[in-house]
DNA sequence: GGCCAAACTGAATCGCAAT
DNA sequence: GATTGCGATTCAGTTTGGC
């Protein structure tokens, strides 16, 4: 039954009404609707639940990329909703028996987009769920925007809610650091979507489910907030991600699944997954954020600022800046790579060691001026 | 941070009672409550809001009381509940107004911390603003968490609303993107707080508002979603951030102040604001707002005369231009877009990008013939 | 097999003016 | 208000295929 059918023919509800109850099955997956099944298991049971729901997309017609191609986008059942109301009512009772089954001083995460997350972190909230932190995936490699009217949608949220606020959570702070080359763990990281080889694909090569998630995410998380032997419980657990990496670190898991074929893609998956190998480590560890920065953030900062003169090393050429990070000489403008190009005839140019700033009577390579910026940070 | 520990009992509402309409007083800062303030100006009469509100007890006005004793845990419920009831009674008033005074095609920026921007995204989508992007703001030296408990919190949360899905916002694309280094600009934005000698200080020497924000920040903002001559209002104006970078940007501004200190740090900051000059002030333009020039324009003047041929960038395509500006591919003809999308088998096609024409041994897009023509007018 | 170029892909709320 | 047609728009990474 997809959800938009149960929200069109409001069934009788089980909500808190628990049937048959059973004890907590470890390390399988339960083939039926999130709120029936969580509804099913006893009072608080698991140490943390990670919860990848739908995020109501309401995507328009075909959206298609500058060379032709058509994105294939989320267009499931599982993702329709009637209104925003329907999507709360239905996220107020997973959230629900979520808060239910999960222990006293258990975690909960939830992942979403700006479709969602803002309903869920309100609903969170007023279940008097304590938010430790907002976490922000910044995506190293997105889906540009194909139309250029936004900006490049290049993160989701995650939230982390311990059930109030004098909750004795786990978080393993010296285990985050050590991840962090030392540094304390912030609330922004910097992972690739999933892709290549770990994107579970189907018989036809296809991508068995739209939106699995890195394992590195989830890896983060569980190493970050269980321990070794705690219940990790999935209630969209769609290829099984959780379930993988709770297996590869020695955490028990539970997954709920409403549809049959991903039950079987996860049990498959689930069960060939082996103990994290040290070149499987590699791959989970943080691509750091390179120290790029752009020559608009020079502009921005007020270190160069709108209509500084720029001039190349013997002064020769000269060039000013505009308020967007472009430059402009005579009847060149754009990025000072380009213009440098141009003005030199050549096919491409380092504008940051060919551009200077006057410094006294001594000229100043930009780079330094980056130079200072990153030392600043 | 408790939001919850801080409320009152409900006050009798202002809400959209207007008292004494006045005319938009441009350039200025109006000392007063915000939704009291915002109720007085006419409707749909500026082209942005950014929107910085009080997720603590400061700036609330009567719906908030200060910070006391601790909360009995028997009382906390009641207490969360309210608390929470109060922040979303604030924020709808003031979304309320903030809605009737936008134009049409304004938009609203809204920056906030996990604490308070789950419920303003929540409301901004029942108040049927529609979501552009969320932004994130990575801070790049946040205070670290000292007690190691949590992910150290290195990021604020901006959302970007129309009016509704179908309002034609202002989006200058081509600036962002130069400012970027000719990237896509993304929706995480790496921006140092603000400190130094941009911080505003007291006579006492410390901070004058304990939450400025960077110049950088609004200055993208700004740059990127408002045109020269737009009004922007601020109705947290604080120390006047949005009025110092849209008179830099030559855009005009309004803000709303209920602290007359504040008042007069903004107003000294922003009388000692030096405006870009024009020249320093010109962006990328965007092509979409460039004069027309039809294909035939070219034909008729001879820069591409009738039965001249026309390849594709790989030569896998041909065709031969006709005294009427059509083309014509063996059983295709018409428009440079028509032909090249049939002759792709796709949905639509640039012409103007896709055909090119021989100059020596290589191959020019029409589009340069464009550029040439349009530069020489 | 190795190398290089071309093709493909990812949770996407993705135009607008003239008729 | 609906339809038509011009014509603007992509980044990082993986896979495939040719040589």
């Amino acid at each position: 039954m997809n959800l938009l059918a149960r929200v069109a023919e409001p069934q009788p509800r089980v909500r808190t009404r628990k049937v048959e109850p059973r004890s907590l099955p470890l390390d399988t997956i339960l083939n039926g609707d999130c709120i029936a099944e969580m509804a099913r298991l006893p009072d608080k049971c698991v140490d943390m639940i990670f919860a990848d729901p739908p995020y109501n997309l309401q995507l328009g017609g075909d959206l298609f990329r500058p060379e032709g191609g058509r994105v294939d986008a989320v267009d499931d059942d599982w993702d329709k909703f009637d209104s925003l109301t329907a999507y709360d009512d239905f996220t107020r009772e997973w959230l629900e028996q979520a808060r239910r089954i999960l222990k006293d001083d258990g975690t909960i995460w939830v992942i979403g987009s700006y479709h969602n997350i803002y309903r869920v972190g309100t609903l969170l909230q007023d279940a008097e769920f304590w938010i430790l932190n907002d976490i922000v995936w910044r995506k190293s490699n997105p889906m540009p925007n194909f139309r250029g009217t936004r900006f490049t949608n290049a993160h989701e949220t995650l939230l982390w809610c311990a059930k109030d606020e004098k909750a004795r959570y786990t978080f393993n702070y010296r285990a985050m650091k050590a991840l962090n080359d030392d540094l304390q763990m912030r609330s922004d990281w910097v992972l690739p979507i999933c892709s290549g080889a770990e994107r579970v694909k189907g018989d036809d090569g296809l991508k068995a489910h739209p939106t699995q998630k890195p394992e590195a995410l989830l890896y983060r998380i569980l190493l970050a907030c269980t321990k070794p032997g705690d219940v990790v419980l999935d209630p969209f657990f769609g290829t099984g991600t959780t379930g993988a990496v709770a297996r590869r670190l020695g955490r028990h898991w539970v997954g709920i699944e409403r549809d049959r074929g991903y039950v079987k893609v996860a049990r498959d998956r689930i069960g060939s997954t082996l103990p994290l190998d040290e070149s499987a480590m590699a791959t989970m560890a943080d691509k750091r954020a390179a120290p790029r920065v752009a020559f608009g953030l020079l502009v921005e900062s007020g270190m160069c600022p709108p209509g500084t003169r720029l001039v190349d090393a013997k002064r020769r050429f000269s060039a000013s800046v505009r308020a967007d990070g472009s430059v402009e000489s005579g009847a060149h403008s754009g990025s000072i790579h380009k213009v440098g190009a141009a003005l030199q005839g050549a096919p491409s140019c380092n504008g940051w060691t060919f551009w200077h700033v006057e410094d006294g009577k001594a000229l100043q390579p930009i780079d330094a001026l980056r130079q200072q910026h990153l030392s600043a940070l």
